[in-house]
DNA sequence: CAGAAACGGGG
DNA sequence: GTGTACGTTTCTG
């Protein structure tokens, strides 16, 4: 049978010794909106081989206990190229035995090996999170690891298929906890929680306490443990896709689940029935995460959203609709809660605002974070969590898997180190003439970077380039065509200061993804225009701002040392190239009489003069 | 001055 | 877990 169902999650689990793939989904077409996990057993894990020597590559890798090898032909910086296709029994195969296998002497390079399952599995199968997904399988009454879930299980016979039709109408909760701590920052063993906030899009605005002060939203239990135990029910009943919270990976969530550690209570809202995990992804920051249901945390959603000094959810508020919010000094919580009466009375009222406040900062954020992760095609959880590179890389290892390229590898540490070093030079900059200008005029180029990379074709694949130690081209679709002859310099865009030569043809892999990029920007925003009906504007205004933002972080990507298709010479070019376009301009707007008194990267503003002899007279004040 | 440690948000 | 991995400011030796 086929089910059509929207994706939220996704993970793997192992099942004799095989990874099974797991979709965390939810039926959203019918009135009951039952959770649903898909089971996929038949997605491999692989990597790829380059061999100095095919048939001893072969041979040893055999000897080393894998069977399953065959030779393909993939495009690698587009020139066709042959690879070995390594196939793993299990995920994990992959980094318990890729050193072994590249330090082999037969082998020049493995690629691929660094991609997780669950991505490699979204990537390959072409299906998108938070979008309509068509399932095909059947469903079964049990199957192992789901017997604590009260979703229904659906075994796939083949693979998810993308419906393309959007999603949008999520069931999202915002939640706080207030703490009465009166000596420094809430300990958990010590202090406990005295009010937890909740408030939903599906109309739930309450606080949950063990004090009253007869307000009618506040919602009074017993103990802190029946507050816990009601807040979980909450989420449970209402059948919550989201929840979000302001700095919830760091203090809520693991405050939560230490203060119900001490009642023995379980946070067993995971779709699959399983309890809350914290993921360590990277040094300070840990993620708190439940399978199926996504939990957000604002805070870091804010810090790429907007630009502050700081990110206080005060402060954002403020910010995105102008007006202040009830704010209680947080060492002074606990006397507002001892004081009881008025001050107590305060107290519920911030605890409410805050998860309000939440609410709405999630309900205008969140719509371009879902775009991003439409766009982008991973999980949802994952790109909110993600640095802006990141989710171009992401974005690029699709399209790249798309047409076909072998995609490169992140940079080891030694490569990391290096890449560190590198400095780049960044925009023009003219410092401001000192005085109050009037009638000025401004001029600026519509977005100058991702220009210069599509107009002067700036991409590693298409890059000529020495190899420093070798003397030789580096191996690309260029130095392939030259084929041993001297390049002729017709045939290139030539940089400025660096000289750095980019082939006029073929177009180079990211020019070619950013121009589709501002292309589709362009044919939303044109569709935009069209439509009459408001719900549609927005939507469509959301996607093409996704899109801009996806275009903007082209440009600097390619100096950032984590970047898989890094490049100082392409990063390079682009702001030389970009320093050279305003000089010009401005001396160009000079020979009209307009004389720039300040410029910057992308722009200047400038004044009208007579003569240049005015303008000397007047620069000796 | 370089390298290490702390900070951000939260109460 | 096909392991992650911030950028900036302040402190310390």
């Amino acid at each position: 049978m086929e089910k059509n169902v929207v994706l939220f999650d996704i993970d793997y689990i192992t099942k004799d010794e095989k990874a099974v793939i797991r979709l965390f989904c939810k039926d959203k077409d019918g009135n009951q909106e039952r959770s649903i996990i898909a089971i996929d057993e038949s997605f491999e894990p692989y990597i790829y081989v380059i061999p100095n020597d095919f048939k001893r590559a072969e041979e040893d890798i055999r000897e080393l206990g894998f069977e399953k090898i065959e030779k393909v032909v993939k495009k690698d910086f587009q020139v066709e190229t042959e690879f070995l296709k390594l196939i793993f029994n299990h995920p994990q195969d992959v980094p318990k035995h890729r050193d072994t296998i590249s330090h082999l002497a037969s082998v020049r390079e493995i690629r691929e090996h660094d991609i997780p399952f669950y991505r490699r599995y979204l990537i390959n199968n072409d299906i998108f999170p938070m979008s309509k997904l068509k399932l095909s399988g059947e469903f079964i009454d049990k199957y192992e690891g789901l017997e604590k879930s009260s979703a229904l299980i659906f075994k796939l016979d083949s693979s998810p298929k993308s419906v393309g039709e959007d999603y949008s109408n999520f069931r999202i909760l915002s939640f706080d906890l207030e703490v009465r701590n009166p000596k420094g920052m809430p300990d958990s063993k010590k202090d406990e929680i005295i009010m937890i906030g909740v408030s939903t899009n599906t109309g739930i605005n309450k606080v949950l306490s063990t004090k009253d002060e007869d307000l009618d939203f506040v919602n009074v239990l017993e103990t802190e443990k029946e507050m816990i135990k009601t807040f979980i029910n909450i989420i449970k009943e209402e059948n919550i896709d989201i929840l979000v919270g302001y700095n919830s990976d760091n203090f809520d969530f693991p405050y939560l689940r230490d203060r119900a550690k001490i009642y023995n209570l379980n946070l067993d809202i995971g779709m699959d029935g399983s309890s809350i995990k914290f993921l360590r992804r990277g040094g300070y920051q840990n993620s708190a995460s439940f399978k199926g249901l996504i939990h957000i945390d604002l805070y870091l959603v804010m810090r790429r959203y907007m630009s502050l000094e700081r990110y206080t959810l005060e402060r954002v508020y403020l910010e995105l609709f102008g007006e202040e919010k009830i704010d209680v000094s947080g060492d002074k919580i606990w006397q507002y809660w001892d004081n009881g009466g008025n001050d107590l009375k305060r107290l519920f009222e911030y605890s409410l605002d805050d998860v309000v406040a939440t609410l709405k900062i999630a309900e205008v954020t969140l719509p371009l974070s879902l775009e991003l992760t439409k766009i982008v095609g991973q999980p949802f959880f994952d790109i909110t969590r993600m640095a802006t590179g990141q989710q171009a890389e992401w974005y690029l290892v699709r399209k790249a898997y798309e047409i076909d390229e072998v995609i490169p590898n992140k940079p080891n540490g030694a490569e990391f180190n290096s890449r560190k070093g590198d400095k780049n030079t960044g925009g023009y900059v003219k410092e401001p003439d000192r005085g109050l200008h009037e009638n000025l005029v401004q001029f600026d180029f519509r977005s100058l970077y991702p220009s210069i990379i599509i107009s002067k074709n700036i991409s590693p694949d298409v890059l000529l380039k020495k190899d420093h130690f070798t003397g030789h081209y580096i191996k690309n679709i260029v130095s392939k065509k030259l084929d041993g002859k001297e390049p002729n310099p017709e045939d290139f865009y030539v940089a400025p200061e660096h000289f750095n030569m980019f082939a006029k043809e073929p177009v180079g892999f990211i020019p070619s993804v950013l121009g589709n990029v501002l292309n589709e920007r362009i044919r939303i925003k044109k569709q935009s225009k069209e439509t009459n009906d408001e719900l549609e504007r927005k939507s469509l205004d959301v996607q093409q701002q996704a899109l801009k933002r996806l275009a903007n972080t082209m440009y600097g990507i390619y100096g950032f040392s984590r970047f898989r298709w890094y490049s100082m010479e392409c990063a390079e070019s682009i702001t030389a190239w970009g320093r050279e376009f305003i000089q010009n301009t401005m001396k160009q707007a000079e020979q009209f009489g307009f004389y720039a008194i300040y410029a910057d990267t992308d722009g200047f503003y400038a004044k009208f003069r007579q003569s240049p002899e005015y303008k000397d007279s007047e620069n000796k004040d």
